[in-house]
RNA sequence: GGGCGCUUAGCUCAGUUGGUUAGAGCAUUACCUUCACACGGUAGGGGUCACUGGUCCGAGUCCAGUAGCGCCCACCA
């Protein structure tokens, strides 16, 4: 016997091993037709988010459903190694035992983050297994485990020898307190209350033509940084400005300096900031840089490492700090008459999230894959349909992107990542040789410089780690042994489902696509579903600065992890972000309740039968018309889900399978199972019915399915409802044999509605839900008469009725009544009611009426509607007009009745 | 500045190619602890579908404009 509570705790952690050690996640390649899908690896430093649990449910909901329709599955887990995250766990470790990496030195620093990995790596793939994700643990990669590192090489090398990838100069983001490069994100940019310097450049030769602002000597620029002035090397004004047409090739003096450079015309410059003009300091600044590429201009480091001034800034500013720089610079522009005035001015400035320090721009040599080359074909597959972004917007975004793709710098100042496999000749770092091996790199170095007793000690790796999206971008190659060919690379591969968020279609999905396309020769998926993001009742996004994330594992915790998948599933739209608080996870938990104890129904009823809830239906005959019913709805739900499912639409299939389960079978069939006349055959029909609807509903619920399932006997030990098959329709030959048809399925409907309205009606006139009633019921036709008189006796209970008569009979009825699809439903009153009472709603009933039949009359009068509308329209608005008629007739009878 | 969206019940959202009375969950009101379930049942209340105009016999749905909100990218030297 069923317990009385679910205990999802103890399902869970019952379920979960079972599930992983029989291997039920693990499929080989051979067999049947490939769904696979790999996941979005988290960071190895990573803890499980809602983002997680939503993009995770998804994955889950779409491979628990394909398996069980007898794909040959796939889902790959693993986890990200996350370059800097990872350093900065470990290093915050170190700080906290008084030692910074350097200390270690770069060796023993990387075994040590290892030994963080070994310890701690483990959390989030531990928190998955909380999820029920149905991930095959058995294949479980990391991008920096042995295999996914030597695709990395391979293809370093592979890109570098077709040319893709290049070192040249580039602008990072610099901390000069901490001496490393941060990415983007790792800059915090704050308001900054600072001033804007207008400063005279004087212009060489005539300027005559000049407009504006301008006066025959100089040209003024506005600027927030004085001291990057020794770097420049060009002004610039926008194409498109008037004023300074005529000085565009001219040129102009650099302050302090003396130095002549050019006026370039640029996009770039706004028109109407500053003076529209703008200093280029290529070496100083992102913007400036692009410029300079464009416009082939020298880029001049006037800065050190650790923020001063170096020899190129002008013997007096070396060696002075970048903001005593600008002091004393800002003198000197004044003194010499440059300096034109100075305002206020508040701006965003980026600040280091680790030290605080103000971020500096610089230049420096790093490592660029070309992009344009590979981003091509990748356009290309979308475009021809070759791959499918869900929902079809997000491949506008893509081109967008791709079509004005720039470099992609790989290298990264770190030392936990993939170290770049470029060795350089001791002293001589323009002597490099790119291989997957130290030791062909030897060998090359060997070949090249004709010297054979070349040994390692002669060179040098390169000292930087490609970026952490280096090895991502593989992903759903090496994760499968690629450069080796190997089974599972041949089987699996393509993918056929990418799930992730739109965050990461740059940095990640993109990259997919060309990577896939270059070294596979064919895109990575066929599909990349594109979810929102997961904000909190106020819409904003989940952070922890914010405190406003709710944790996946205390919402398991209070309502288990089959309540958060579905609720998360139900809630969810593929085409906006989604807003999540506590209370919506009720929802889940409630309906893994109300299945329980529908379970428990069956179970009690099936055990009073000596049912066997796995017996055939075939042999079934003479089924009422509620059981039609239902096991039309039973096959409507197969159908529905699937087509659902397989247009990605998992909120409709949630919605789908949570009618059917709710609506249809406990609030419509039990309800009628509990009186049925035939009751062994009812609650074959349930038994039935109630395994396709675990079955549809296992994707979103593994647990409780798979608990439930074998608490019914539908499963016996060692068997797994994760492996059996997904529910189809009935067949066409079924489906005769019992007469289900879209009539019988209308009538049943329209009937549920009459009893609806029966209760309706006692409301109204207040008679109690305990007493026995007399009910007429005035069918429409003598068709319908017979069918409700073969539901009587279930009518009879339904409506708590002492007597439930059908008639045809047109004769006169002087009671209140409802008019439905199959004819009205009355209620015999018993003098019960308050007469007075009763006489004025009536009036006023009346009235309402009066109006609309005059209203439907004259529409069917206007000769536009009756000669344009189609000829259906016209008729159901006859026959509402019609029935409109008939309610007035009856009403007017009962105010007899009440006066 | 460029791009993409959103606006439907008190709240969170569905609403497929235009077509009878615009749906669901939560919240709310009344009644019900009836032997699957109060994490429940029954019945109800609540919507000028942001606004304006257009196309059409017919618009939540298509078109144009207005207002408000949001996101992404680039960020103003």
């Amino acid at each position: 016997m069923m317990d009385k509570r679910y205990d999802a705790k103890a399902a869970e952690a019952k379920w979960y091993p079972i599930w992983e050690q029989s291997g039920f996640f693990h499929d080989e390649p051979g067999k049947g037709s490939p769904y696979s899908v790999v996941i979005p690896p988290p960071n190895v430093t990573g803890i499980l988010h809602m983002g997680h649990a939503l993009n995770q449910t998804i994955q889950d909901v779409l491979v628990r459903w394909r398996r069980m329709c007898g794909f040959n599955t796939l889902w790959l887990p693993g986890t990200d190694h996350a370059g800097i995250a990872t350093q900065n766990v470990v290093e915050k470790a170190l700080r906290k035992e008084g030692k910074r990496r350097q200390d270690l030195g770069r060796e023993a620093f990387v075994e040590r983050v290892w030994e963080w990995k070994r310890q701690y790596g483990g959390t989030i793939v531990h928190q998955q297994r909380m999820l029920g994700n149905s991930t095959d643990w058995r294949r479980e990669r990391f991008t920096f485990d042995e295999g996914c590192s030597k695709a990395v090489a391979k293809v370093f090398t592979q890109l570098y020898n077709e040319g893709l990838i290049y070192k040249g100069n580039y602008i990072v983001n610099w901390c000069p307190r901490c001496g490393t490069a941060l990415a983007n994100d790792e800059v915090e940019h704050e308001a900054n209350h600072g001033h804007l310097w207008y400063v005279r450049y004087p212009v060489v030769g005539s300027a005559a033509g000049v407009k504006g602002e301008l006066n025959k000597d100089y040209i003024m620029v506005a600027t927030t940084r004085p001291e990057t002035l020794p770097g420049d090397t060009a002004v610039a004004v926008n194409p498109k400005d008037e004023r300074f047409t005529a000085i565009v090739g001219k040129k102009v003096i650099l302050p302090l300096t003396g130095r002549e450079i050019p006026v370039l015309a640029d996009d770039y410059v706004e028109k109407e900031f500053g003076t529209g003009i703008v200093k280029i300091t290529p070496a100083h600044d992102p913007n400036d840089f692009l410029v300079g590429k464009r416009h082939g201009l020298e880029e001049i480091n006037i800065m050190n490492d650790d923020g001063t001034m170096n020899d190129l800034a002008g013997a007096k500013y070396a060696g002075m700090d970048r903001f005593e720089c600008r002091k004393v610079l800002v003198e000197d522009l004044e003194a010499g008459g440059f300096l034109d005035h100075i305002e206020d001015y508040d701006n965003q400035v980026g600040h280091c999230y680790r030290c605080h320090e103000v971020v500096e721009s610089r230049l420096s040599k790093q490592w660029f894959v070309k992009m344009k080359p590979l981003a091509e074909p990748a356009v290309e597959a979308v475009k021809n349909g070759s791959v499918r972004f869900v929902p079809d917007r997000w491949s506008k975004i893509y081109f967008n992107w791709m079509n004005n793709i720039q470099d992609w710098c790989i290298s990264r100042q770190l030392w936990w990542g993939h170290r770049i496999p470029a060795y350089y000749l001791k002293g001589d770092a323009e002597r490099l040789f790119v291989a997957e091996t130290a030791e062909e790199a030897l060998e090359k170095a060997r070949k090249a410089t004709g010297n054979a007793s070349l040994t390692m000690a002669d060179l040098e790796q390169d000292p930087d780690v490609l970026d952490t999206w280096f090895s991502s971008w593989l992903w759903p190659f090496s994760t499968m042994g690629w450069p080796e060919k190997t089974a599972d690379l041949d089987y699996y591969y393509p993918t056929t489902d990418l799930v992730t968020a739109q965050d990461i279609i740059f940095f990640w999905v993109a990259r997919m696509m060309m990577a896939g396309i270059h070294f596979m020769g064919k895109p990575p998926f066929s599909n990349i579903v594109i979810h929102g993001i997961v904000r909190d009742a106020q819409g904003r996004k989940m952070s922890k600065s914010l405190g406003n994330s709710l944790d996946p594992l205390e919402i398991i915790g209070a309502y288990s992890a089959d309540a958060l998948r579905f609720s998360l599933a139900l809630i969810t739209s593929l085409e906006c972000d989604t807003k999540v608080d506590k209370s919506k996870f009720e929802i889940g938990r409630n309906f893994a309740t109300k299945i329980w104890n529908a379970a428990r129904f069956l179970q009690m009823n099936a055990e009073e039968l000596g049912l066997d809830v796995r017996a055939p239906l075939a042999g079934i005959s003479g089924l009422s018309s509620d059981e039609k019913h239902i096991l039309l709805a039973a096959d409507k739900a197969c159908r529905k889900i699937d087509d659902t499912l397989s247009r990605y639409r998992i909120q409709d299939g949630a919605l789908a399978v949570y009618d059917f389960f709710w609506t249809q079978i406990c609030d419509g069939y039990v309800e009628y199972a509990k009186d049925a006349a035939d009751k062994k055959r009812a609650f074959a029909i349930l038994a039935d019915v109630f395994w396709k609807a675990l079955r549809l509903l296992h994707p979103y619920m593994p647990f409780v399915t798979e608990e439930v399932a074998h608490q019914l006997g539908y499963l016996a030990d060692g068997e797994t409802i994760m492996r059996a098959s997904f529910p189809k329709g009935y067949t066409d030959e079924e489906k005769s044999a019992w007469g289900l048809d879209e009539a019988t399925y209308a009538f049943v409907d329209a009937k549920r509605a009459m009893i609806t309205d029966l209760r309706a009606l006692r409301g109204e006139y207040k008679i109690s839900p305990a007493a026995f009633v007399k009910v007429t019921v005035q069918s429409r036709d003598e068709e319908t008469a017979a069918l409700l008189r073969a539901d009587v006796e279930t009518l009879k209970k339904a409506m708590r009725a002492e007597s439930v008569e059908i008639t045809t009979d047109k004769a006169e009825l002087a009671m209140p009544g409802k008019l439905g699809a199959l004819g009205t439903v009355y209620l015999s009153l018993d003098g019960l009611v308050d007469k007075a009472a009763e006489s004025k709603r009536i009036a006023g009933e009346l009235k309402k009426l009066e109006g609309f039949i005059k209203g439907a009359e004259a529409k069917l009068a206007n000769k536009q509607f009756t000669d344009h509308a189609p000829a259906q329209i016209v008729e159901t608005a006859r026959k509402q007009l019609e029935e409109n008629r008939q309610k007035q007739a009856q009403l007017q009878k009962l105010a007899k009745l009440f006066s």
